[in-house]
DNA sequence: TATGAATGAGCGTTCATTCAT
DNA sequence: TATGAATGAACGCTCATTCAT
């Protein structure tokens, strides 16, 4: 009666998480998972197809959680500042929460179609967040804006994941530099 | 009349960076680049020493090159936002000409420390060539500036790689964007 | 009605000692080991690290099957002259019956120093069985004495191995044989 | 002019006994024969078949030395007793020199019938020499007896392999044990 | 003769996936 | 559902041998 269905489902996906994130796809063994998971490997094949659909799961549960927060972030701001600002602050406490999990973002499978239309449509979408707010303030090419934006902030998100010992002081730093220079460019520091 | 040294080593580097770089390290066989190249798959061994060895050195060539094009694009500019003009010229025209080979610098080999230490090495190579222009600008925060200007670049190029009808009229659009946003931000859009 | 555990371990344990006996260590694949259990490749390293440690472990299986039956052999006697025929009995029998796995027995992996412990350790068991025969007789340098009937014994048993045509008669004029030359010497031929 | 014939050869041979000897057959590659010779690996080729036949070479050139010096030795002496001595001396001095070349006389290739056909060959010679002096003796079964005797040898040997301590005084000991112990036996020892 | 770059068959081992229980 | 023993395709790497020079 304690069994929630999905419980099993959600272990897996957590201890695959773990694994995936810190070895990448290649060096990751479907073993390795099942025994972090608690359960015999034979098992994770009940619930997930195959070793890539595993991994597609872990990424969508991973980037929904993302879209999530960041309506809830934007819903709490009004002006285009804020806003900016909160896109900043949720994108790098994200990957700051997971900078032992690195490998999470860089080791895919290759040719994975499903993956790849995923990853696109995320991509998509969170892009279309940050385009929404850029239009709403009137801005000329949005589109290029939110990329850039969202640029800076994975560029600056490198330090978190390859710094052992980048803090919160660092991240409240960067939180706030990400939204500066996006608005005002880089020639305003020097009139600071 | 004779072989140049080096001629068979290029040439199954030259295979090398092709298959890597459209398949993926993991999904990359040595015997697929045995083909590629014309040569057996012993042949390859008398020149790497094993197929991480070889991936390195793909990596290292095609770095290498992209630092030499730089220095010298930077040396043919004298103020400071042309020679940011320049960086992204040579960044966004690097990936452009490389956009079937993707997955070269997606999928590289986890634990190799040789590869680790020298992508490492290269990044900061890069970091202080954009650094040192920012600096003799006198910005304050010149390592922040250049990542985040190095990461609007690498987004920009994300299209360049995913998106099959990009052209260059995009390219140049975008080398264009991407240093007037960096320079003066994205509330100058709004006034021009 | 199940199956016992250890069954195939044994299975697979038979068909080795049966292949390395006949082709030797490096002349063996581990597939033919496979097929001769009538087992998948990959099965065989379920039970077994590696090729060497299945060698090991065939290696183990044989030698402590010896002295189990020296000792059971021994006990059954109680002159010191009785002894020393059980021992030559035990030894010679022990390679008629495996006249046909010669090569168990020449042609270890070189390398391999769990194998050398072990083996150490097995002819340090055998010796020191022997020895004890001869000190309980009161003998001076029982160590070389027993070095010499050991070598008496094992070269003996190369006719066993060699000649095709060697039968259980011919086993048991040696047994006779070693017991007496080694107690009396060959002098001891001339009188009779 | 400097140049005898079958100097290169000699050279070969000599960097075979070597490696061979201290690697075994199966872990001796033959650019490592190459290189300790001095030469190219074409080159051995020239000069040997293949490597099962330059090991066979080898063996012979081993064997044929040990069958002169047995010769030699033998003639020396009259009488039976001393004959023996020189057999066994001839046999543990001739390992004793090599008791850095295990690996020569463990680790044979399996399958090659040149190798086998001459292993004999040397064996009977061995063996009807140590019957030749055993026969003159009129001694009855001179063949099992001169087994015997080349098994005590035998195994003498081992400790004078395995032991890296092993000098020359514990050699001249065991000469003269192995010869008395065949003549008189261990009763003997007893006695005295 | 001598070289050594090139070859490619061959093998040990791994690991995602299956399926009888 | 859950298990985990069994499978077997797949692949990196080695090294004896060849042959153009």
């Amino acid at each position: 009666m304690n069994t929630v269905q999905g419980d099993k489902s959600e272990a897996i996906l957590d201890a695959a998480y773990g694994i995936f994130g810190s070895k990448g796809f290649y060096e990751t063994k479907m073993s390795d998972i099942a025994d972090e998971a608690g359960i015999a490997k034979g098992t994770i094949y009940l619930y997930f197809k195959s070793k890539e659909q595993l991994f597609v799961a872990v990424s969508k549960r991973d980037c929904n959680s993302f879209i999530s927060r960041l309506e809830y972030a934007l819903q709490a701001h009004e002006n285009t500042g804020d806003k900016l600002g909160a896109i900043a602050k949720t994108h790098l406490t994200y990957y700051y929460e997971r900078r032992n999990h690195t490998k999470l973002f860089f080791m895919a499978p290759n040719n994975d179609p499903d993956l790849m239309k995923f990853m696109k449509a995320f991509m998509n979408e969170y892009m279309s967040m940050v385009c929404k707010v850029l239009e709403s303030a009137g801005v000329p090419e949005p589109v290029l804006l939110a990329e850039a934006y969202i640029g800076i902030l994975d560029r600056l998100k490198m330090d978190i994941m390859l710094n052992p010992e980048f803090n919160e002081q660092d991240l409240n730093k960067r939180i706030a530099f990400a939204a500066a220079l996006f608005l005002d460019g880089c020639r305003s520091f020097l009139r600071v």
